[in-house]
DNA sequence: CTAATTATTTCGAACCTCGAAAAAACACTC
DNA sequence: GAGTGTTTTTTCGAGGTTCGAAATAATTAG
C-alpha cells in the first residue's frame, strides 16, 4: 500500500540522502552532492550547514590536489569521524572478534579470540561477547563519542527482527537472544545479522562496479552460507534471515547433512562433505573428526596432481552447487556470483562440473554470461560489511532524524 | 540508497494513499480515511475535495444502512466508475480472453476465444489480441472514458520491464513484443505480466485475511507456475518475471521436461508428467498426445479407487513438489500456500507425499503450521488480479499525479 | 588590478500538512 | 418544535520545506 508522507518525513529523508551521498563519495563538494541527490543548491546548502553545525560533517583541511580550475574552488565535505562510533562483533566457529569503528568508517580498536563455541553454554557465549566489547570500549578515552549501535554478525540463522540467533552450527544451543542480552548489559542498541548477508553488504561497498543491485555471495566453508542482494536490498526470509542456500535439496534422500537431514547441497559441497567423499566409502554418516580448512587444502593439492577420489569429491561438490544454483536462478534469474571462503581457493577444482551442471538447467541457460569471482578470505569482508551495516543504520535512524527542530528561524517582515 | 523527496512528491503520494484506502474500503467516509491513512482531517478534506472536483471520486447516493448514531452522519466516498477504464487480456494455451473494467472494478464487457496458440505465428497471436480489444472497445458508447491501461497476463515468462513475453509453453515463438505491438495499434499504455503473479495479486485482494504480506500461489496445470508475494510485493526476477518454480531441479539428470532439460519439478508434477508416470514406462520422452485437464481428472478417479500406477504417479508428483518447496522455503522461509488449477482438485492424492517430503527438509521444518488452500479454477483469479494490477497502476501513476496544479488558491491578507 | 568563472548562500514565493476552531448535519429530549 | 449534544467536515492561520533567482564569495586568467 502507498504510505502517507508527513512534512517532517521529508526533511529527514533528504538529510539521509545527503549523508548517504557523502558516505559514498567520501569527500564531495556541495555541488557534487547536488548532482548526486538531485536536490537543489539551496536545499543542499541548508542541510549541509545544519549537519556541520551538529557536528555530523566536517571540512577536511588538507588535500588540495583539485584541478586548478577557474572560479571559486569547491570546498569538500566529509563525515566527521568524531560524530559517533559503532561496534561490530563477529561470531563464528571457535572464533570471536570485535571492533570499534568511528563514524567515517575507520577502525579504532579490535580484538580476536579463540573460543570453544561448541562446548560452552549459551550464557557463556553471550558473556564472552559482552566482555570483549567492554574491554574494547574501556580502552578508549573518556571524551570519545558513545557507540550508537552494535551489530553482531553470526554464522547462523537469525530472526527477521535481527534480535536472536535461531540456529547455528557453531553451538548446540538454539534461539539465543543475543541482542537483548547485549542491550541489557551495555545499553547500546544491538542487532544480530547473518554473516553472509554482511559479506554481501561489504562486496557492494567494496566493488560497486561488479556488485550493485543484484548479486549473490556464497560462503564455501565448513557449511555453506549465502548472502543475496536483490533489487538493491539484502534479501531476508519472511521470519528469519533466510537465504539458507546450503540446505536447499540437491538430491532427495541423498547424503547425510550436518543438519541431520538428507540431500542438502551442504552435504555434498561443505568441507566435511568433500572430505567424506574423498576419504570415506559412504555418505550416510558424518566424519568422526572436525574437518579444517587445512584438510580441504590438502585434499585439493592431491586432487590437482592426479585423478582419484579427491578430484572426484571436488567434482561432486561443483555439480551439487551447479544444480542448486540452477534452481536458485530459476527463481531469481542469473546474477553475478562471488564465492568466498576456503572453497574459493579450491574453486578451480569445482568450476568445470559446476558450470556443466548449471548449464543443464533452465536457470543456468545464460550461465556463460554470469560473472563469477572468488575471494578467499571472508573475515575482513564480514567485518567491513558489519560496520557498513551499522553505519548505514545510524545514518538513517539516528543521525538523519536528530536535531530536526534545531533549525535557524528566519524573520519574515512582509510589507 | 535513500532517495530524495521533493515537495511535489509529497502531495501525489498522499493522493495515492487516499485512493488506495478508498479502493480497499470501497465506501469509506472521510473520517475512516483519516484513520486508514494516518493523515490529518484537514489534509483528507483537501485531497478528497480535489479528487471529487476532478471526477475521480463520487458520493454514492443510496445505501443508508448506517447505524443511526448521534451527530453528523458520515458521508461515504467511492471511486467514480466513470473516472477511467482499463483492459485486461489473458493469453493461455489455446485460449484468449479479454475484458474491460470501469475504474471501480466493475466488468463492462468481455470476450473469450479458442485459439490454436501452438500453431499460429507470433504476429497472428498479437493480431488476435489487438482485434479482440478493438471489438470490446468498439462496443462501448462514444462518451465513455478512454482506457488508460492494458495489462496482458500470459502463461509464460516476461521481461522485467513487462513489455515482452520471453518464453512460453503456449507457442514456439520467443521474445514477442506484445506491449510494443498493442501500444502501436491501440495507443494505450500496455504491460505484460506473468499469469501466476496475477493470481497472487487476486488472492490478496480476495482474501486479505489469509494472504497479506507473504504467500505463494502455485498453479498446477499442464505446466507449473508460481506467483509469490514477499514483504507485500510481487516477487519478480532480476531480468524476467521470475519465480520459475516449475523449473527448479527436483532430481538431477532426472525426467525429461517440456523445456527440453531434465529433472525439473514440472517433469514430475505437470499434467503430462503425471500421465506419463501412470501410463508410460519411461520418463525420458514426452507423451505423444496432448494431456488435458480431463485426462488428469480421469487418472485421479482411478487412483482414488485402488492402488496402482495412477496412485503412484500422483504420489511422485506430491513428492517432487514437497522436496522442491523445501528448497524454496530454505530460501524464503515457510509461507502460506495456495494451490490453483486442475491440480488443486486432485490435491488429495498428492498431499500426503508432499507433506512427508516437505517435512524431511530444513525449509519444511514447520511444515504442519503452513496454511495450505486450494482453488480449482484459475481463470477468474487471473482476470481479477490483472484488473487489480492495472487499476493499482493507474491509481498511482496516472490518477494520483494528474491535476496536481489545479488547486484552489487562497488569498492571505496578513495585517 | 580587473574580468571571467565557478561555488555557495540568501531571499522570497509557492506548497504542503497540521492543529484548533468553526461550521454543518444529524439525533435526542423536553 | 426548539434547543442541546454529538459527530463529521471544512476553514484558517502557523510552521516548515523545497525551489529558482539573485546576490555573494573565492578563485584563475590575462
Amino acid at each position: 500500500m502507498t504510505v502517507r508522507v508527513r512534512l517532517d518525513d521529508l526533511r529527514w529523508r533528504n538529510r539521509a540522502a545527503v549523508i548517504a551521498a557523502i558516505r559514498r563519495a567520501r569527500q564531495p563538494s556541495r555541488t557534487e552532492i547536488v548532482s548526486a541527490t538531485g536536490l537543489s543548491h539551496s536545499t543542499i546548502s541548508a542541510i549541509s550547514s545544519d549537519l556541520l553545525a551538529e557536528g555530523v560533517l566536517s571540512e577536511p583541511k588538507a588535500s588540495e590536489p583539485l584541478a586548478l580550475k577557474r572560479g571559486r574552488p569547491q570546498v569538500a565535505l566529509c563525515l566527521n569521524p568524531l560524530a559517533a562510533t559503532i561496534v561490530t562483533v563477529d561470531l563464528s566457529l571457535n572464533a570471536l572478534s570485535a571492533a570499534v569503528f568511528d563514524y567515517a568508517g575507520g577502525v579504532l580498536a579490535e580484538e580476536r579470540l579463540r573460543l570453544a563455541t561448541q562446548e560452552i553454554s549459551a550464557q557463556a557465549l553471550v558473556d564472552e561477547m559482552i566482555a570483549m566489547v567492554r574491554r574494547l570500549l574501556g580502552e578508549r578515552s573518556v571524551g570519545d563519542p558513545q557507540p550508537l549501535r552494535i551489530v553482531v554478525a553470526v554464522q547462523g540463522v537469525c530472526d527477521a527482527a535481527a534480535r536472536s540467533m535461531l540456529w547455528s552450527p557453531i553451538t548446540p544451543h538454539t534461539d539465543i537472544g543475543i541482542a537483548d542480552a547485549l542491550e541489557a548489559a551495555l545499553s547500546i542498541p544491538t542487532a544480530v545479522e547473518n554473516d553472509c548477508n554482511m559479506i554481501a553488504y561489504a562486496l557492494r561497498s567494496h566493488d560497486p562496479e561488479s556488485y550493485h543491485d543484484d548479486f549473490i555471495a556464497i560462503l564455501l566453508s565448513h557449511g555453506i552460507g549465502m548472502g543475496m542482494v536483490l533489487k538493491g536490498e539484502i534479501f531476508t526470509g519472511t521470519h528469519s534471515s533466510g537465504g539458507e542456500f546450503g540446505h536447499m535439496i540437491h538430491q532427495p534422500r541423498g547424503a547425510l547433512c550436518r543438519c541431520g537431514r538428507h540431500g542438502c547441497v551442504e552435504a555434498y559441497a561443505g568441507n566435511y562433505a568433500i572430505w567424506r567423499n574423498a576419504r570415506m566409502h559412504c555418505d550416510g554418516q558424518m566424519p568422526n573428526k572436525e574437518i579444517t580448512d587445512a584438510d580441504v587444502l590438502a585434499l585439493a593439492t592431491i586432487a590437482r596432481m592426479s585423478e582419484g577420489p579427491e578430484r572426484e569429491a571436488f567434482r561432486k561438490a561443483g555439480e551439487a552447487l551447479g544444480f542448486t544454483l540452477g534452481s536458485l536462478f530459476a527463481l531469481i534469474d542469473p546474477a553475478p556470483l562471488a564465492f568466498v571462503g576456503v572453497g574459493a581457493s579450491v574453486f578451480d577444482l569445482m568450476e568445470p562440473s559446476l558450470r556443466t551442471a548449471l548449464a543443464s538447467t533452465v536457470g543456468g541457460q545464460h550461465a556463460n554470461a554470469i560473472t563469477l569471482t572468488t575471494e578467499t578470505d571472508e573475515k575482513p569482508l564480514i567485518r567491513e560489511g558489519t560496520a557498513k551495516r551499522a553505519l548505514d543504520f545510524i545514518d538513517r535512524n539516528v543521525i538523519a532524524t536528530s536535531n530536526l527542530a534545531a533549525n535557524t528561524s528566519r524573520s519574515s517582515t512582509s510589507s
